[in-house]
Parts: C-alpha cells; structure tokens; sequence
DNA sequence: CGGATGCCTAAGCGCTTGCTCAGCTTCGGG
DNA sequence: CCCGAAGCTGAGCAAGCGCTTAGGCATCCG
C-alpha cells in the first residue's frame, strides 16, 4: 500500500469529497511546517479550492486540527486497548502494543507527526479532551506492564515511568521515521517491540 | 540550582545584558508557544523593552532561533563526545552518555524543547549546520554501542537502528519532562542509564 | 417550471506580523 | 564642555493573516 492510498483509507469516513481533500491537505501541511506557520490559503490550494471554500467544511482552521488530532488520537488509543485487552501473556501483549503502535506511527507517519506534536495549539476545551485520551493510551501500557510484574514476566523497578519511557519511545518514530528510509514500518515495529521488552526485564531471557 | 538561575549560567556568555535577556525571554516564549506562534513584541516584552529593541541585538527572530539551537546543539554534542572519549567500560560510557543526556534535556528542558522541536523554523543553512551537528551526536552514540558490540558487552541486533532508538528516548525526555513532577533530573538520568543499558541487552544480566 | 439547497469563487475587511526609522537619552574620552 | 557612539523608544509601513460577504452556478424536489 503506497502513502496516498494510506491516506485515502485514513479518512475515508470524512464526507463530502471536498472536505476529504482538505483534512489531507492540511495533514501534509501542518506535518511540513506546524500549524501556525501553514495558511488557510496553502491548505485550500492543496485541495484545489480558493480559500473561501475551507470555512463552508470547517468552521475555522483550529476545527481543522482538532478533527485531525481526534481522530489519530482515538485511533492509537485503540490499537493500546485492544493490545492491553487481547489474549496472551503480558509479553505478548506488550509486544503487540509496541507492535502495533508503532508501525501506525511510522506507517503514518504524517498523520502521526500532527497528532503528536501540534496539540499544543488546540484550543482549551479541546486540548483537554485530547489529554484526557492521551491519559487513557498511558493508562493502557500501564495496566499490561502491571500484568507481567505482578505474573512475574516483568522485573520493572518504576512502573509508571517504564511506562512513559516506552510510549516516549514509541511517539518518537512519528518524529523520524522516513518512508525512504531503510526499514518498513513492519520493521521497526517488530524492532522496537523487541526493545520494549528489553526494557521491562523480559527480552533475551536466554541471557 | 533553580532554574532562573541555570538560565543565567546557561547563556552567561552572552553580552551585552540586553541581549541575554532577549535571548532567555525567547527561549521562554519559543518553548511555550512554539517559534511561529511566538511574536517580537512578545520576546521584546518579556525582556522589559520595546520591540525596536530587538533588532539593535539580533539581525531578524530567525537569528534569535539559530543562537539557542546552535548553543544547545554544541552543549549537547559535547556531552555526548565526552562519554564516548572517557574512560571506561563501555557500559561506564553508555551510560554515562545517557545520563549526563537526559540530565540536560530535564534540567534545561525549556531550553531543550527549542532545541529538539523547533529546528524546522531555521532558514536553509542554519538548519544543515545544525543538521550536521546532530549527525554528530548520532555517531557518537553509535561508536559507543560498537564498542560494547565488539568486547561482547552489549548483544545488539541493530546497531544504527539502537543508538537511534537510544538518542531518541532521550529527546524525548525534553517534550515531556515538568520541573515539578515527580523525578528530579538526576533521577531520570539515573534511570534511563539503567533502561539504555537494557536495550543493548547489558542491563540486570544477573537474569 | 420555480425555488430552495449545496458548493464554490472573487474580492476584500480588519487586524497582526516582522521589521524600520527618526530622534531621544546616557555616558566615557579628549 | 562637547562629541560621537551605544542603547533605546514611539510611530508606523508593507505584507500577510484568518475569516466574511455577495453572488454565481449547478442539482434536485414540488
């Protein structure tokens, strides 16, 4: 699957076509340069519209980034949830969190870098709703690393800081990951879930 | 140490007076609000003067964004370089690299956040300069892990792929870390010796 | 066929931005 | 005592900003 694909799928659900054109629009151009530096005029000409046309969609450019940033936000807290409430051993639990957390932040990429470091120019209320979503994400890899020290898999001295070091590691991808890069998203995620449980005491337990 | 008074160690070297309290009150503003959203006259404003004022020190707010990263790119390189080239084990090295690294990134996380978040904002070759500069310490973190590789300390499957992940980790630490949280610097960087040393697979080898 | 509705544009309003400039004050050296 | 340099200010300019308005086409329903 190549990236406009990606994109076409990630916000299928946005109609009409118009408004669709422009969520990806100001996805590309908020990742590229953030969000106070991008203009209603550079977004509304990457979806071959004047600039009129973005306030019949949204009603400003900030419901722009908030509909972006709440739907990549529910996204990832999903792919947390479901990992933490799988079958399976807390190691493979947390491998899956990593996993798939991971390869959605390579994957996408653009998407991610929005969702992950432009949520400081939400407005108030809707820059707690987001928090209030990123506390669930930690919530969720908490719980799996309780798990596996409580089952014994784990041997992790601070619980809630392993569990903001993983995440923190994982949010990072968004930052430098590369499509042209060397290693596909899958890559990485398999790498990185390796790494995860390295840090909580269960990698290479042959050691 | 409190932290208006490592702000005025941190750019002590900075002269004249006003100039430093410019280049602090950017800092400030740049961290909070990011580079773009933060304007002259509230840089000039927190530094008790009129926005005309600016100008007489720093040629264009560009210039302003490029002294920080430049300063604080340099800082962090020689942190880095310094662990490599010390003495010791590589174990001692690695995590002496990511101690003293995340120990400036939650100290001068203010400043930090600048320096790791907002190089987008540069102009072209203000921004290869620093790009180079990060190559830098990417290297240094690397040749540290291939050392460990080499005396068969450390067991890494990955080697570019762990020192990013390892520098990446530590960055973070900058988006994240509050002065008044729970963790004082020392302690993070503690800490995160203990996690790096795990991903390399050096860590609790009593296992 | 007539009118309402959905989607779009050209033009532009009010405001803020980065930055400039003429002129003021302060102060050390001759 | 005067002069030039250094440091600063109030006023303001050109450009660009987010957003609005008035109006033009289609399309669809009665």
């Amino acid at each position: 699957m190549d990236a406009e694909a990606q994109r076409g799928e990630e916000w299928a659900d946005v109609t009409p076509d118009a408004a669709r054109r422009l969520v990806t629009a100001a996805v590309e151009a908020f990742a590229e340069r953030g969000y106070h530096a991008t203009t209603t005029r550079d977004i509304a000409g990457r979806a071959g519209m004047s600039p009129a046309a973005l306030y019949i969609h949204y009603k400003t450019k900030e419901q722009l980034l908030y509909r972006i940033s709440s739907v990549g936000h529910r996204l990832a807290l999903d792919l947390l949830t479901a990992a933490r409430d799988g079958g399976g051993t807390p190691v493979e639990r947390l491998a899956e969190a990593v996993r798939s957390f991971v390869r959605w932040h390579a994957e996408h990429h653009t998407t991610a870098r929005v969702v992950q470091y432009e949520l400081g120019a939400l407005a108030e209320d809707h820059y707690a709703e987001i928090v209030a979503l990123r506390r669930g994400s930690d919530g969720a890899v908490r719980s799996i690393i309780e798990d596996g020290v409580r089952s014994g898999d784990f041997d992790v001295p601070d619980i809630p800081g392993t569990a903001l070091a993983v995440l923190s590691l994982c949010i990072d991808v968004a930052r430098w990951f590369n499509a042209d890069g060397r290693r596909t998203p899958d890559e990485v995620g398999a790498f990185y879930a390796g790494l995860a449980l390295r840090m909580v005491g269960a990698g290479t337990p042959e050691r």
